[in-house]
DNA sequence: TATATATATTACATATATGTACTATCTAGG
DNA sequence: CCTAGATAGTACATATATGTAATATATATA
């Protein structure tokens, strides 16, 4: 049974109660919200024998997925979603670990650019089949027509968020 | 444009350099990512006026959607999907802002009640429009069928998670 | 050139979340 | 009873995230 249910009985006691409240974009925000944590700490728990953590892999993986292994750190922010005050103290860490360098930009000074060295190319490949492993069992028994048609509603809802 | 398009790209890079990476699953979780984050942020926003945040938010409205405005502390971190020790801490914040209250439990004593105060249900009730404005624009156009089949593939997708 | 404005990055204070270990209580089996 | 093992809650140390302000550089325009 699935650990939704409590969530779900209290919003249909909420809408008895405040009738205008709506029910069923409040069920999907909570579902994001148990989705994200599960998924969240899945990882975290997965990655923790390579010495990194959930944000940390989003970051070398966003400068895996690009030619050069490079991205500036305002690049970097967007593309794994973290506020920028947040990309200084993880590229810390990882600096410290030497997985990724910082280096100066040339053509814009007030630029660093933040690129993965040889040993942390190496880390991403050596947990690659773990995270595959982990991501197939997360995907389960859902249907290719459902992942599908799941990617394409959580992209529209998505874009209802940012359209704001 | 969606801010997602950056990071589907990078993630097509990470297939073509290790082709056993799946691609969708970890396009869902990216995606999730990117929602959960938005939707948590837009809700602190909306909150801070009346003085609490997200998960506070989440805590007084599982109370509100119980019968009797009462919960354990277990069963309240398990509605609102927070780890145990997190409840501590929280519900420490709300008794202070005199939100709810602790009572001991006379059944089992090594139980807490965390119960709703008045003062509890009338903010609750003061915060309800403005949640419920920021919900329905967060579910935008979407149509009634895709927001149910939403729902629907996201429940599959928890329960897949959770099957481990 | 000089000045105003915008952008990129970071430092630091603060806020938020988690893991671990501890206390108190309960339950079951001798 | 009594003890062993399970469960509920919390305290505290640590980890993680964010907001704000400061610094340096770039760009535009007079």
């Amino acid at each position: 049974m699935s650990s939704f249910l409590p969530t779900e009985q209290r919003l249909a006691i909420t809408c008895q109660r405040h009738p205008a409240f709506p029910r069923d974009p409040a069920v999907l925000v909570r579902l994001i919200k148990h989705i994200y944590k599960r998924v969240h700490d899945d990882a975290n728990a997965m990655l923790r024998p390579y010495g990194i953590n959930h944000p940390e892999y989003n970051l070398l993986m966003m400068l895996y997925g690009t030619e050069g292994y490079a991205l500036h750190a305002t690049e970097l922010a967007d593309a794994a979603g973290e506020k920028s005050a947040n990309i200084t103290r993880l590229t810390n860490e990882l600096c410290d670990k030497g997985l990724i360098a910082r280096e100066a930009s040339d053509e814009d000074r007030r630029k660093v650019t933040l690129v993965l060295t040889a040993e942390g190319v190496a880390l991403i490949e050596s947990f690659l089949p773990d995270v595959c492993a982990l991501l197939e069992r997360q995907a389960g028994d859902m249907q290719p027509r459902e992942t599908a048609q799941l990617e394409r509603l959580l992209k529209k809802f998505l874009a209802q968020l940012e359209r704001e």
